[in-house]
DNA sequence: TATAATAAATGTATTTTTTACATTTATTGT
DNA sequence: ACAATAAATGTAAAAAATACATTTATTATA
């Protein structure tokens, strides 16, 4: 590191790009800035990070603070520091990558916060260069998918495998073999089948799973390749 | 973001994870700091970032001031923000791993400055947080190597299959068969036999092959996995 | 209460990929 | 001529991935 430059200090900013995934689709929370600047304007939801604090403290606080949620799956994607990237402030952005469940209590504090879901198939624009962080954020997941089972972080508590096997398709864009498919995922002995059925979507009802977090651990630890 | 706070603005650095394969070693290069702080100390090499560039800009600028070179393989690995990390500031790391050819050139250029290259299995205590953010980059080329093609970074032009087998056991830490190497790597199509034999390890000499980057790139764009 | 409708659940044969493993070959130095 | 060295090669067996069609449990309705 060089000298002590006072001109050279930045405000440093995180940026989450916060998918959930319902009615078979894939979507990211966007928020309308109620404030300046960009007020009425669509944006990822971010801060500045404060001095007395590390980028994921500050990436858990704002969280929290539209969603109410604690404990969630967050992710650094990248930096975001080209010079002109805000014409405000010299800011550079630490973005963030989150994956959430959708559910009623959630749903409360996403309208009190005037944000809105929208599918990541349709976006609209966003301020800055918050489209291009959601892009590169889909291709991430995309690629993480393939060898981390992150489709649980976005799958309520208890999950059918149709359902699993959508979210899956939503992620990779492409169908997949209903009977291979529930092969491959059984095969991977990290999900525990219930008593209890889902019939929201069918007469006969499809059989409820929960994830196990322990075993996927261990498998984890021990090399285990998660491909699907 | 929030209300505008001076006393909220940061120094953001970079440190640059350099990593070469010389000897079947994997290596890191690791610089004996000349100035204060931590005179005499070992460590990652590393700027602050000016406020004029961005972030990739300054990890340019930094790895072609110690080592001469340009159009390197570089990729941000995570950024580095704890409130404690810097007892000197309050500064926040982004660092960016690297992968370089070692060859006389860089050699030269590198005992100017004082640098050395240590085994990445016997590494010396580093400044700050610098060992832990080698692990982390360690961890994460191991992690890329099983589908991205990377180790065509660390080689020189020409090289031989042997060298390239030995190059893949010392990022994934295990033998390899060598029929089976080779039939892997040559099914992917992206290595050419070239009518040159390297006879530095062997009497019977090994035929050398050159990458063949237009062809990686096409095949990586129609969704290729290069797994070994 | 029989039937129609719906999505869930299931099995197998074929192809492809991965793995395990031992001998021959080209060249140099003695 | 021969010894020494690492490079190059092939095949059989096991495992994994793929392609594909029918039966099942349940509810709503005739």
């Amino acid at each position: 590191m060089n000298s002590y430059q006072e001109k050279d200090k930045f405000y440093v900013a995180v940026d989450c790009i916060i998918f959930g995934f319902e009615d078979g689709k894939l979507k990211l929370l966007v928020f309308n800035r109620k404030i300046n600047p960009f007020k009425d304007s669509l944006s990822l939801i971010g801060s500045f990070v404060k001095i007395g604090e590390s980028v994921s403290d500050a990436s858990k606080r704002i969280l929290e603070e539209f969603t109410g949620l604690r404990n969630v799956y967050m992710k650094e994607l990248k930096t975001y520091s080209s010079v002109d990237r805000d014409p405000g402030y010299r800011c550079i952005s630490v973005a963030q990558y989150a994956l959430i469940r959708i559910h009623k209590s959630i749903k409360k504090i996403v309208e009190q916060n005037e944000a809105q879901w929208f599918e990541v198939q349709e976006l609209p624009a966003l301020i800055l260069d918050h489209n291009q962080m959601t892009t590169d954020a889909l291709r991430r997941i995309e690629e993480l998918a393939r060898y981390r089972p992150i489709g649980f972080e976005l799958l309520p508590e208890k999950f059918t495998i149709p359902q699993l096997q959508a979210l899956y398709e939503a992620i990779y864009r492409r169908t997949l073999d209903p009977r291979n498919f529930r092969k491959k995922i059984l095969s991977f002995d990290v999900i525990i089948k219930l008593d209890e059925k889902d019939k929201t979507s069918s007469k006969k009802g499809a059989f409820l799973y929960k994830f196990d977090r322990d075993k996927y651990q261990k498998l984890q630890e021990s090399g285990y390749n998660f491909e699907i």
